[in-house]
DNA sequence: CTCCGATTCGAGATCGGGTATCATTCGGAG
DNA sequence: CTCCGAATGATACCCGATCTCGAATCGGAG
């Protein structure tokens, strides 16, 4: 068993079995760059003519977000986009262009959130932060759009 | 004309007609509190027998979304949401109870922004934070959830 | 290695938010 | 009051996501 990845090491240390369908899943994520959405990855499959079925695709983005080895990032747009990461919380900075993207560390927004917290009375159990512009590359390459 | 409503008036300030099928999504609006969906909004126009169409409820919240009277909030579940709120930079607190929400200022983040494009190279053109917890009414209520 | 039960899969139906179309109506400037 | 472009609403449509269910698969026990 050759290179067992970042994202099938995830899947077998969380006690969940490890398919044909999930370690595809898990390629195909690998080979992107950045975030993406499930219909790309629906896309890929077809693509490279994986007998992956749809919902199967889904279910794999799904629990691959459970075990915290996949974040949801919502897009300005409106859509939903996926970006592979480590299970420590952390924010993440996305290029609108090429959807590469960088995680950073919590840098002070838990201060900031107990802070809140005493500003409003809430108690606030989770937040979420995201940061969106043009990547180092994205800048270089055209007039910014 | 009794009583023009702050979202009436952001709708006639910002150029735009102020039809009835507008001021009535506006009043729904108004019957809230806190964040909602559009389908509440639909279902809230049903329940009343107002003849509001269901593409009318989600144009006028596209509207006003667009002039700033509105925000879309992504919640944890990936389900929108949408918070009435003033035009000016600021983020949500919201409670994942009764949807009521507060409003924060920048809190530092604008600047935090800048740091995190000085260390990862990326111009950030846009961020989104928002808090997620308990209201102080919800803290008092239930156990703990 | 073989077997078996629980898990997972895949195909298709279905759901639901959101948008496009288009004939009709309406707001509001003049 | 008139008039025209903006807005409406009924409907069809799109597409992301979920549900259903019989079949295939996984992986541990023996
Ligand atoms: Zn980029
Ligand atoms: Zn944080
Ligand atoms: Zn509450
Ligand atoms: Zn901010």
């Amino acid at each position: 068993m050759p290179d067992p990845t970042l994202l099938e090491m995830a899947i077998e240390s969380a006690g969940r079995r490890l398919t044909r369908p999930r370690r595809a899943v898990a390629a195909l994520i690998d080979a992107r760059d950045g975030a993406f959405s499930a219909a790309d990855l629906v896309a890929d499959a077809r693509g490279q003519r994986l007998g992956i079925g749809r919902a199967t695709i889904f279910r794999a983005i799904e629990l691959l977000a459970e075990i915290g080895a996949l974040e949801r990032i919502d897009l300005p747009t409106g859509d939903h986009a996926y970006v592979p990461c480590g299970p420590a919380h952390h924010h993440h900075v996305v290029c609108r262009r090429c959807s590469r993207s960088v995680e950073i560390g919590d840098l002070g927004l838990a201060a900031l959130a107990r802070d809140i917290a005493r500003k409003t009375g809430y108690r606030i159990d989770e937040h979420r932060l995201e940061l969106f512009g043009l990547c180092p590359d994205c800048r270089r390459v055209g007039a910014p759009a």
